[in-house]
DNA sequence: ACACTATGAATGAACGTTCATTCATTCGTG
DNA sequence: CACGAATGAATGAACGTTCATTCATAGTGT
């Protein structure tokens, strides 16, 4: 087969997406990944290092395929998109979006390590609204606040419907990625005229 | 040496505050306890009892907190207070805080009855929406997708700031809380739709 | 008042199982 | 044949759970 580390680490982010991190075991993975329990430790020095390789790998699938073609358009159009792209890849039921959620709430393991990653790989959004607020047109709060207030509902909206809690409609959705641009944009008295300094 | 069910189940919610549910072995819930191992079971079935029941025990503290006075006020001061009382409890480093964070993101783990007993005592935010719907001055969207855009960012925002990731500053706070008030909001004047003027 | 018995909460050693990890051995290939 | 890759049985620690036992207290009979 094809490379054998990668094997493994689509068997733990397999496993993890069904049964979170509680249920990943190392005899699990290895017969999941077809492979001999021994072999793994060829790749991986020991589970905990495996789990953060896979972390690591997640959080990369997750900006590759939320942040594709992020800097086509003017601001709205490349907000829009990256939300759209958030929200279609947080309904989907893959292993990589699952296992994603898992590691997102843990309790310890937000590490400098990671947060760098994180930084960097989503450096784009930063930069989006990096721009938004130089030139005036988004409200004054942190990059993070802002994420807050107008990216994360699309990945709650996402889980929401994926866990079938509210039925899907295109145009629910196209109202609340409206609603989100909107709420973070600085009303000014004349329409798409921008720097409102104060 | 109060109840002995309530000094089990206080022990389990710090451990899986600090650790996670991974984290979470019968050994360290007795000893945390002060409390022999097999006494857990005069008090619990099994681990999954244990951990069902600290989940609906955590459930009902959240909703306490948050729904605190919820129905005092016009629409908007009741929407903001709840708002903020979900900012500043999202905002703590406590074993309830912490652990209601573990189990809110679990894979499985959204049983119809969990589902039931979230619907049951977070009804008056549902009604809060729906009451806002019927005159017609909140956006025509599922009270779960409001939900998503107008309160899930108090809880977004109050973690980056309970790890550190943004720091404090009431302003700012006062401002996101405003943002999502808003932006749940039908523009009642001549300017309902897209384009904004004064 | 007293002696004796019954109760059941609490204990913690012990059990079987599962886990991560190791390593002597086998396999595949150049 | 040589050598790294792969194996999977073996290992011991840790796990959830059980249960024979302890012991303070309540109940009962005299």
């Amino acid at each position: 087969m094809y490379n054998k580390q990668d094997r493994i680490l689509r068997a733990a982010e397999k496993i993890i997406a069904n049964g979170g991190i509680q249920g990943l075991s190392m005899q699990h993975v290895a017969n999941e990944a077809g492979v001999a329990a021994g072999t793994i430790y060829r790749y991986f020095k020991d589970k905990n290092e495996l789990i953060l390789t896979l972390r690591r790998d997640v959080l990369a699938q997750v900006a590759e395929a939320i942040l594709e073609d992020h800097d086509q358009g003017n601001l709205e159009q490349r907000f829009k998109r990256i939300w759209m792209k958030m929200y279609h890849y947080g309904k989907q039921r893959t292993p990589a979006n699952l296992s994603y959620e898992q590691y997102a709430h843990l309790p310890e393991s937000n590490t400098d390590e990671i947060r760098q990653i994180e930084l960097q790989l989503f450096a784009p959004l930063l930069h989006l609204f990096e721009e938004g607020l130089k030139q005036g047109s988004i409200q004054p709060l942190h990059p993070r606040a802002l994420y807050a207030l107008s990216m994360e509902p699309a990945m709650t909206l996402a889980r929401a419907i994926r866990r079938g809690l509210i039925e899907y409609q295109t145009e629910e959705i196209d109202l609340a990625c409206e609603l989100c641009w909107q709420s973070i944009q600085v009303k000014t008295e004349q329409h798409a005229k921008g720097a409102v300094r104060t």
